[in-house]
DNA sequence: CCAAAAGTGTTGAAAATACACCCATGA
DNA sequence: TCATGGGTGTATTTTCAACACTTTTGG
C-alpha cells in the first residue's frame, strides 16, 4: 500500500473521443499527429495531465484546445493501463467521450492540428491503442444514449423527432420505426414542443422540440427513468 | 499533446472495493490503516502502480496480497484524479471492484492489514474520497448485476435458489417476490440444477444450482441477454 | 391532385405482476 | 399435525412491435 520509489511515477494522458452528428452519420473527430512519435497518423486528441488539474479539468482543456467549445458533455469511461501502450514512455491514459454539436465544432476548429470528422462506420487505422478507446467509448455511448438523455447533446437546442430519430439510427446502426419512436417521446414531458416549425424537410412541416432539463431532473427525482431503445 | 516536463510525472494508485455476502448481508472489506497518513483510519486497500505491470495487474496483485485470492472477479469502473484528493502527495487512482466468496477469504485473509468485513449500509467514515468510490462502485455493481450474471461471484459455487434472492435482496436493498424471480431463473438454462439439496434451511429441501458458463456464454453469442431485476 | 414526410391509431402477442396455492418434512 | 420455507400456477395488467392509416402542403 505505502512502499514506492521514484520509478513509480509515471505520466497521465486525458485522450478524447469526440462524438459529432451531421447528416445522418455519427461521426469522430480526429487528428493527423504532426509531432512524434508517429508523426503524420491518425490519433485522437489528448494531453497530459497537470500537476495543478483535476483529470476532468484536463479533458476539458485538451477539447477546448482542439475546438474551442467550452461546457459540452464530458464523460470519462476507461483508464488504459497496458504497460506498452504507448510505445515512447510508460503512459497511463485515462479516455473521455465528448458530445458536440459538429456544426459549432466546425465554426471554430483549431487549424493547429488536422482535424477531421470521420463517420463511425469507416474509422481508418489509429496509433497505439486508440482504436480499442474508440470501440469502448462506442460502446459506453450506446449504452447511455438508451438509458440517459444524452443524445441531445448531440443536436441543436432546437430538433424535430425525425432529426432525433436519425440521430438514434446513426448511434446505433440501426433502422427505428417511427410511429413507436415518436410514442415514447410523447411520453416525456420533458421534450417540450415549440411554437415553430421545421420546414426545410417536408411540405408538411415538423415541429420543433426542445429538451427541458430543469424537468428532466424533476421527473428522474421521482424515479421516472428514461428509456429509448433502438 | 506532446509537452510535458518532469513535474507532470506522478504517482497512479489502484483502489480496491472488495465486495462479499453473508448472511443476507451485502458486505464490503475494508482496513485500519497502519500506516501515514491517516494511521488508524478506515481505508479501501490499495496500492502504487508500479512500473512494470498494468493497471488490471496492479488491481489484481493488491487483491491477492490481502485476501490470498487469485482469479477473482475483478472490474475497474472509474479513474479519480482530483488534485487535493490524496493530501500527501498528488495522486490518481483507478478504482477496481472485486466480488468474492466472503468465506474464502476468511479463510486466508493475511493478518498485515487489519481488515474487517463492514454492511454496505453501515459505512464507516473513510480517508481522502474513498467514500465516493465505493458509493461509485456500488452503483456499477448494481447495474452490472442486472445485465450481467456477475451476483454468482459472491456466492459458492453450489447455491439455492433463495440464497440467490437473498443475494440480489442484500444488493439493491429491496424485497423481491420469489415466485417471479424464480420463474425468471427457471427460464435460463445455464443454470443447472445439481441432484443435490440444501437441508440447512428448510424441511422439505432446496436444491442446489449452479452456473455453468459455457452455457451462458453460447446463450449470449446467440443474443440471449441476461436480465434480472430487483 | 399527388408525392412525401409528419404524425396517429389499432391490434395481437409477449412479458411482468400480484398473489393464491400446493409440497415436503422435522419437530 | 402443523409451521415453515420451497416451489408452482394463473388471472390480470402492462408493454411493445408491427403496420395500416390519416394529415399537410409545395410543386
Amino acid at each position: 500500500m505505502k512502499a514506492y520509489d521514484q520509478q513509480d511515477r509515471l505520466l497521465v494522458a486525458v485522450d478524447c473521443i469526440i462524438f459529432g452528428f451531421e447528416a445522418g452519420k455519427l461521426n469522430l473527430l480526429l487528428i493527423r499527429r504532426d509531432f512524434t512519435p508517429r508523426r503524420g497518423e491518425w490519433s485522437l486528441m489528448g494531453g497530459f495531465l497537470r500537476a495543478d488539474e483535476s483529470l476532468d479539468e484536463a479533458a476539458a482543456r485538451v477539447l477546448t484546445e482542439l475546438t474551442g467549445l467550452q461546457d459540452v458533455y464530458l464523460e470519462q469511461f476507461r483508464a488504459f493501463g497496458e504497460v506498452d501502450r504507448d510505445e515512447a514512455e510508460r503512459t497511463v491514459s485515462v479516455g473521455y467521450y465528448a458530445l458536440v454539436e459538429q456544426e459549432k465544432v466546425d465554426r471554430q476548429l483549431s487549424p493547429d492540428y488536422a482535424a477531421h470528422w470521420v463517420p463511425v462506420d469507416e474509422i481508418p487505422s489509429l496509433v497505439f491503442d486508440h482504436r480499442a478507446m474508440v470501440d469502448a467509448a462506442l460502446r459506453r455511448l450506446r449504452h447511455r444514449a438508451t438509458h440517459e438523455p444524452v443524445g441531445f447533446e448531440l443536436l441543436p437546442d432546437k430538433f424535430t423527432i425525425s432529426q432525433l430519430q436519425s440521430l438514434y439510427e446513426g448511434i446505433f446502426g440501426t433502422i427505428i420505426d417511427a410511429g413507436n419512436f415518436r410514442r415514447r417521446l410523447r411520453k416525456m414531458d420533458y421534450l417540450e414542443r415549440l411554437a415553430e416549425k421545421d420546414t426545410s424537410g417536408s411540405r408538411k412541416g415538423a415541429w420543433y422540440y426542445h429538451f427541458v432539463s430543469e424537468r428532466y431532473a424533476a421527473a428522474k427525482s421521482e424515479g421516472v427513468d428514461f428509456l429509448l431503445k433502438p
